[in-house]
DNA sequence: CTCTCGATGCGCT
DNA sequence: GCGCATCGAGAGA
């Protein structure tokens, strides 16, 4: 395919908030155990760095150290005591940054993703954080894989997402910051596929 | 559809 | 010991 070369460390080296807008319509690939799991990336949030309180790079921890460090890395982290999150590290080494990766549309392997997210449709496969790391089978193993170079989870250069399709909202599930509303720095491209229904265009992709 | 709430482990102070 | 960048079940409307 013309357009399915490999995203470049350039591509993340910008500021966090640029890089989040620009994630969407990439696509994420994941090699896991031989099968090609795949989907466009309609979701993404950003978290800034020490300004940010929503951010773990709000403070320089051991955990949040990748954060500091080159861009083009995976930062995957554990929450609420049973899902992981999938993160970019975004902006210059030494300037912390990271796009959280929320929600994908499936393309390849999605047999796959059914066995991992059994009972559920298909447009809930991966419409979640926590949900595209267990339907893609992302743990806290590949926290710190370089997705530049990494052939088991990497991102390819994919749809071309015009800002009409994209709405941008404050962060979801952030109870730290006073000033959510000016941070809007949740990106949902809303893909409008031929006959969707209103109502299928206001839930979440 | 919306809202509420419990499950669950660990990073951090 | 607290609180969390979540999810899914269950209740109500």
């Amino acid at each position: 395919m013309l357009t399915s070369y490999r995203l470049e460390r350039a591509f993340f080296a910008l500021d966090t908030v640029s890089v989040a807008r620009a994630l969407l319509g990439q696509r994420l690939v994941r090699i896991d155990a031989g099968a090609r799991l795949s989907g466009l990336i309609c979701e993404t949030e950003a978290y800034a760095g020490p300004d940010d309180p929503a951010s773990h790079a709000h403070r320089r921890t051991h955990r949040s150290a990748i954060m500091y460090g080159p861009p083009g890395f995976a930062y995957v982290y554990f929450i609420y005591g049973m899902y992981f999150c999938l993160n970019a590290v975004t902006e210059v080494d030494g300037q912390p940054g990271a796009v959280l990766l929320r929600a994908l549309l499936p393309l390849d392997g999605i047999e796959i993703l059914r066995t991992r997210r059994p009972g559920v449709w298909d447009s809930r496969l991966t419409d979640g954080p926590g949900k595209l790391c267990t339907a893609l089978g992302i743990t806290r193993m590949q926290n710190g894989l370089d997705l530049c170079t990494s052939e088991e989870l990497f991102l390819q250069a994919s749809a071309s997402v015009p800002d009409e399709a994209v709405v941008a909202t404050p962060r979801i599930g952030v109870r730290c910051d006073a000033g959510a509303l000016s941070r809007p720095w949740r990106f949902v491209w809303h893909p409008a596929p031929p006959g969707a229904s209103p109502a299928l265009l206001a839930a979440r992709p």
